[in-house]
DNA sequence: CGCCGACTTGAAATCGATTACATCAATATC
DNA sequence: GATATTGATGTAATCGATTTCAAGTCGGCG
């Protein structure tokens, strides 16, 4: 339906060749010609088709983005910090949601890369190892947030989740807890399983015993999390202090123990991971390991332009994190 | 880089249009030829160029969204209502983000309109009706979400804002508030612009002055909301309400009323509009207008489906929005 | 007057996939 | 045994833009 090239050299009466040589700003076009075609142009309000643009040149200028859930305050922030430095570089980026599930993931990818980008970045990838490695043999530079990945072209960043991890429930025994419970993501998602050998680590290293009942399964989410602590609570032997792989779970579980009339941190203290933007919102507000993730969307993307632009091979990225400090956790110099 | 239909037909010992005829599912191809191609496709990990096919069938199956931020729950939430119902009929979502920037958001939508998309969405434009209307007369059928528009080409869902920011303030009137101000989003946005004026309407229905000190400028967002709040503070004649035109903004004087070591709602009221997840969550939950997202984008995204079948003309939506009441309006029996 | 070079412009190939049409072989039919 | 029919496959045009190469026009200069 919209104008093509053709329409407007017909109307500009010259040829095809000669409008692409005006809109790509080609020299050797005599002035008037150049007025009589940017006249035209602006009266059909025409526009090159991009999609014939990007087969013809082999490049799109496109990084694609995958994300399981795009209405993770948590994820969209990477995308920001993807999206901030690309655009220096002149690179669009677009992103496709995934709703949680690695068929979805999957398809996205493989919809992207036949869709001709330069790159393809994963957010908190779903899929399986060998499906990632799959994508990544077809030979586009691939980006990937949250998970770690030795392959010849997989640039990957990832926090250190199991160090940090060990430190937040450090903390908790400090604070005098001896039975504490962790809330996990989806198992099989290396994030999520990082953390809780930290936390494990941390147990055994205070000589505090592992409960499996403990250990709850919740899947990143705010329901998840209720669902997990509600089990948590019908315990005979109920945990004091929670934590949670990662924000969202908290946040579940911060309702769910305003609901039961249990205050937090006084009859269960709180400790979640991400850091998200609401994590200092929600009262009380949650103590949390804060990820750089702004920093890790700019370092995965510096890296992808430079991989572009055939400069760098890619990298291996692991990023410091650290516990943010206010009300869950029961600190008394909390902010 | 990536293997193409030639790279598949030679390996195979065929044509391209048999590989082709093979991917397509079409007949009359023999079992065994086409099993030596599916052969070649698997070992070289071979897909179509969504690029190529699109050209060739000008359809792309591709619905393209601008937002105006892409970390903003409320636009997400819209963005939820459309996947889930375009994924229905087959049609691929990609959202671009621009951060809130018109000029950002008007090459977005060129692009994707160049880029063959069948259907353009944007979600709270922020660019003038003008440039709007250029984009609509391209074509492609386009959806707008928080912005009425007239236009043979255009389907708008928006909710009743005059009228309903109308019953807020009156609910803070009933409360015996007399003294309200009203926290702007960006002039020009009709969705700010008509909550105003539903404002003025209850206070002038109840008698009550008109104070332009009292109407503050912010810009949709949580640091906005604390600027206008600070002004507002300063005022010699102090409000004991505040009417915010979205929730980021409630949020900000929130906190800010928080760290200034004002309570909510004794010393100051505060509703606001949107209803997003935060609102419940935040301490005090904020009173807040509902806006029924997912269903905004299920009858959008449903109006478009038609709208590319040639089975519907373009809809002027507009959605009932209600009031729900929880803590930060004073209200004695909220939730 | 004729030739050369500079400057404009157009014709045609190309990118990768789809598809109408042509071709060819093998079988069926009289 | 000659021809019609069916089935399987290849050839080539097409989508819209870019770009190389060729061709055309014009002026200048001998």
């Amino acid at each position: 339906m919209p104008a093509n090239i053709k329409d407007v050299a017909r109307l500009a009466g010259v040829s095809s060749a000669t409008v692409s040589r005006v809109l790509n700003g080609s020299a050797g076009v005599r002035t008037d010609t150049r007025d009589r075609v940017m006249a035209v142009v602006r009266q059909l309000n025409f526009a090159p088709s991009a999609v014939a643009k990007g087969l013809r040149e082999g490049r799109s200028g496109i990084a694609g983005v995958c994300v399981p859930d795009i209405s993770s305050l948590f994820f969209m922030d990477v995308v920001k910090g993807l999206e901030n430095t690309l655009a220096l570089s002149d690179y669009r980026l677009v992103v496709c949601d995934s709703q949680n599930q690695a068929k979805k993931e999957r398809e996205n990818c493989r919809w992207f890369l036949s869709g001709g980008v330069d790159a393809l970045i994963l957010i908190g990838p779903m899929m399986e190892q060998s499906a990632l490695a799959e994508l990544a043999d077809m030979g586009t530079p691939i980006g990937i947030f949250g998970r770690r990945m030795d392959h010849p072209n997989v640039t990957s960043v990832a926090v250190e989740n199991r160090v940090t991890a060990y430190r937040a429930t450090e903390h908790l025994i400090n604070h005098g807890h001896r039975k504490i419970a962790f809330i996990t993501g989806i198992p099989g998602v290396t994030d999520g399983d990082e953390r809780e050998a930290g936390y494990r680590e941390a147990l055994a290293q205070y000589g505090l015993p592992f409960q499996p009942d403990w250990v709850q399964v919740g899947n990143f989410t705010e329901e998840g999390g209720i669902r997990a602590f509600d089990t948590l609570l019908a315990l005979p032997d109920r945990p004091t202090a929670v934590f949670t792989a990662n924000d969202e779970m908290a946040i579940g579980v911060l309702t769910e123990a305003r609901r039961c009339g249990l205050s937090v941190p006084e009859d269960i203290a709180v400790v979640g991971f991400d850091n998200i933007r609401l994590a200092r919102l929600v009262a009380p507000a949650l103590t949390s390991v804060n990820q750089p993730r702004m920093d890790a969307g700019f370092r995965l993307a510096q890296n992808l332009v430079q991989r572009m632009n055939g400069s760098a091979d890619p990298e291996r990225i692991v990023l410091e994190a650290d516990l943010v400090i206010r009300q869950s956790c029961g600190c008394k110099w909390s902010t």
